[in-house]
DNA sequence: CCCTTGATCTAGACGCTGTCAAGTCGGCCC
DNA sequence: GGGCCGACTTGACAGCGTCTAGATCAAGGG
């Protein structure tokens, strides 16, 4: 790394990583494209040529969010048991994973109208995300949810569960009552499984 | 209203209404202080006497946000029927109501780490809303979350089905498969059952 | 009746922000 | 080696939140 030619490099991707980094830190709301500038070591006006504006900038690092979200989720389906209710669970937990380990990105890409959802690079990162649920369901209900009312159904429905923890795990509104956060692997996919699978059980 | 005697006038009350327009009209990322004073029709310096800083104010407003979202269950709660599981439902769909009505405001709430959560205000209407979600499980399961674990399980898994349907809504991302947006009450009402009430009906 | 006092709000300054326009540097091609 | 063009710098601008000092009004005591 660090191999930029004084002049030339790859900044894009420089400018990427400081941008992680200073969402890490500062979180997004206190997010500034000057600070990313200064972390890169370059002027406050460099993003700019890569990336349109602050948006842009955001748009490919939520882009890349949703392509690690996959990897996260497509980790545990590697190490799950290979039945198809296993492998939606694994879903489901790579999903709390990435929430958990990349909190601010997990905003910037769900709760935020910063990023430009029409962004192609965005619209694809993010169907591939959707996608894999989809299919985790169809799977497990042996019916495509694209055409069965019901399956879809499930697929929203198990999005909202995992959706619902991960968000509610990083604002911190779980340390309280249920301690999502802490309980150990095997606990935590036990929990997952006793609310996402109980209503496909009585299908 | 405007009985603002030139100088002194209820300015606290008045900047939170044009706290919350701008709110709605900006959007929370765009929030901005200067906006609010001027939509009050007051100098910019203004609000910092009646609430120290901007994190103030929106602290305030979101502790408002709470009591919003409490009456909005309760309204829910008065129009359903009376048994433990219905009450329970009404909870939720009450949830999901304020978060369609007021949805910069349930991210400003939730997601937002601009309020105060030590704020006395904040936390005693937060609590509040909190606690009613734990009544209605209490009421469903006849017994006590807090003693519990079993209980306070699915107090979590209750919450994290809600709000995360909530947030998923107001970001569009159901508009697609599950269109929970626009179906009727009665629809929506039933799809939250089956995706709430179905967990506990196998205990 | 005046004058003080305190609450309330104004006005200006500060350093920060994102964006834009113009300028500058370095390597490559003809 | 002269021109060109991509990559970056620099400076300006308006808007932001916060701080400070000062203005203004309501009420009340002398």
């Amino acid at each position: 790394m660090s191999d930029k030619t004084y002049h030339h490099g790859n900044l894009a991707a420089e400018l990427l990583r400081a941008a992680e980094r200073e969402l890490v830190l500062n979180g997004i709301e206190a997010f500034s494209l000057r600070a990313v500038a200064k972390r890169a070591g370059v002027s406050h006006g460099a993003p700019a040529y890569h990336f349109k504006s602050a948006r842009g900038l955001l748009t490919a690092l939520a882009a890349i969010g949703y392509e690690r979200l996959l990897e996260a989720q497509e980790a545990r389906q590697r190490t799950a048991e290979t039945d198809s209710k296993a492998q939606l669970i694994a879903i489901g937990l790579g999903y709390l994973d990435f929430a958990e380990a990349n909190p601010d990105l997990f905003r910037l890409m769900f709760s935020s109208e910063k990023p430009d959802r029409s962004d192609a690079h965005f619209d694809t990162a993010a169907k591939a995300a959707y996608g894999k649920l989809v299919e985790g369901v169809r799977e497990v209900m042996n019916c495509d949810p694209h055409t069965h009312p019901a399956a879809m159904t499930q697929v929203a429905a198990s999005w909202a569960i995992v959706h619902g923890l991960a968000d509610l795990m990083i604002s911190g509104r779980l340390d309280g009552p249920l301690a999502l956060n802490d309980i150990s692997d095997t606990d935590r996919e036990a929990v997952l499984s006793d609310i996402l699978l109980r209503p496909l059980a009585g299908r």
